[in-house]
DNA sequence: TTGTAAGCGTTATCAA
DNA sequence: TTGATAACGCTTACAA
């Protein structure tokens, strides 16, 4: 961090101000073609890149967005939230701008207080909707741009989400439209707001098709092995013909409650579901699923929140970022 | 970003000059002990907070330190990077630091130099040694400095690692004391030094036991299904009484192959990984392994990384951070 | 078109 | 024990 150059050797070298330099470099104000190209010539052959931090304290800006990583994601949602990552870090890279990353838990959100109140972020993401959120609580009231992937019930937030809506009706539709009408469905932690919008989807379906969703049929709250047993159970003894699960971990389980009741797949019973893994694309039998690009969820955000940090108020936006895969275990 | 008490408010508000101010929050720098509590009390009620890109102007630091991750980490890789992050961020964030994520590819690490060049970090930890690795090989160049978590050739690096040799002759020393002598192995990539260590530990173990490696009871090299069950078939032809596999995931192929192959865990044969998960231990029967505590691993890296931007050159360290977890499928 | 100089919010070196 | 004042490296009116 110590001897390199600054925009006060280069002025000094090329025989020019600072200011000069500065406009070649930042591209606003006007100057001749020529000092411009002397200097974007130097400062490329001696590979000068300004400092990001002076530029910061000029600006009044970091150039660093908050990405806010809950401690609690288990494996599963890390591939998710991995791939956001990535959507992220590709859209944010090239207008100069870093990630921070801020780990917090359900009931601690301080590392994202200390995040804003130190100034470290210009605008952050927050990957996750809880109800009764304290993130975004926090980070309304900070007055820091931020947004939010996932459904909110919050008509304030910016919001960047898949149509989970019609995309778990337009699965659930499909497997009607198969001929199964006792579609079971089965489903996680329930103050995820994704649960309660995921069940919204397939309930849409059913009564699009002329079916009252029945209560005995659906089971949320699935979380552990013993309970996707547990809830399988109660399940068939409604003798369902098909099951939708909504996220990868309780498909998971529930191959694997089939496997040890000899139930198979899809013979004896159809299963689907809400999200795609590779896991899922490659178990036997493939299970069909819903497939969503969490990259582009991860780049949209990242657009909008870079556009709030400019100044401006984007919209929220509801991408159709998604495919129907239907596979072996709903054939 | 804008109108927020700056340290020269503070000291018009309390009639003293901003040195003044600085010192009191600082600690640094003599002052009365009843300005020093005026100063704290004051910018306590008001929750002031020193502006991170100004101190960094001014101490030429950025109080962040770039964390490299890989951007085809797989799901497995994922979950030991979640909580290596977890163990430097409650590592780093009392001390003021933010972690800047930075995602590389294995032949495009074109992020990480935009780190070192834009001075957005003051340090970087690698979450994963390769071969030839060229995000170490920049490092190294750059002069910034920076630690590796994992194995490494080059005696030159910093390297956080476990004691990969030991915890796996300890887990190998404990099946054999447990009588069984046809211990096989079976590995993945053996391109990683990792994979290296681990049969050296099983090999070191047998041989303290008085007992020759059998070559045709090791196979490496195992990352697909069809592999798993390829080398299973051999390995079984050799007649083993237990099997240890390197990870999770060959230990997951090799679990759903002995189930195709009606092979009971443990009565046919007994099972152990050198790297536990939640799967293995919630599996049935639940899996013996090694249990590894990936956030320390991340927090000493931090701690060693802290150290060297502090300007120490502190040692390798190599943590017996381990435990052998016994369970069902070596009974 | 280019230069001068005043910030941005801190820390640190002097004096007082 | 405190207070001016000069850095830190950049941006940006305002002048020339």
């Amino acid at each position: 961090m110590k001897n390199r150059k600054t925009i006060d050797d280069i002025a000094a070298e090329l025989g020019l101000s600072k200011s000069t330099v500065s406009r070649a470099i930042s591209g606003k104000g006007r100057l001749s073609l020529s000092t411009r190209e002397r200097v974007l010539s130097y400062i490329n052959k001696h590979n000068y890149k300004p400092s990001a931090v002076a530029q910061g304290l000029a600006m009044q800006k970091t150039y660093n967005i908050g990405v806010v990583c809950p401690v609690d994601y288990e494996i599963f949602d890390l591939q998710y939230f991995h791939r956001c990552l990535q959507g992220i870090s590709e859209q944010t890279t090239d207008l100069g701008y870093d990630i921070i990353l801020s780990m917090i838990g359900r009931n601690d959100i301080s590392g994202l207080v200390r995040l804003i109140e130190n100034h470290k972020a210009d605008g952050v993401i927050l990957t996750r909707t809880l109800f009764d959120d304290a993130a975004a609580d926090y980070l309304k009231k900070s007055g820091r741009p931020f947004v939010v992937i996932g459904p909110s019930p919050d008509p304030d937030l910016i919001r960047i989400d898949n149509d989970h809506l019609s995309a778990c009706s337009e699965l659930t539709g499909i497997l009607l439209a198969k001929g199964y009408t006792r579609i079971a469905l089965m489903g996680g932690d329930d103050t995820h707001i994704i649960t309660d919008t995921r069940r919204k989807g397939y309930e849409l379906a059913l009564r699009k098709a002329g079916i009252e969703p029945d209560p005995s049929l659906i089971r949320m709250g699935v979380e552990e092995t013993g309970q996707a047993g547990a809830a399988l159970a109660e399940i068939l003894s409604q003798d369902p013909d098909c099951l939708i699960c909504m996220d990868e971990k309780i498909t998971g389980m529930v191959m694997g409650e089939c496997r040890n009741r000899h139930i198979r797949i899809p013979q004896d019973l159809r299963l689907a579901s809400f999200y795609n893994s590779a896991f899922l694309a490659n178990s036997s039998p493939a299970i069909t699923a819903l497939d969503i690009d969490d990259r582009k969820l991860g780049a949209a955000a990242a657009e909008k929140l870079l556009e709030m940090i400019e100044g401006n108020r984007p919209e929220s936006v509801l991408l159709k970022n998604y495919q129907v895969i239907l596979r072996e275990s709903t054939m």
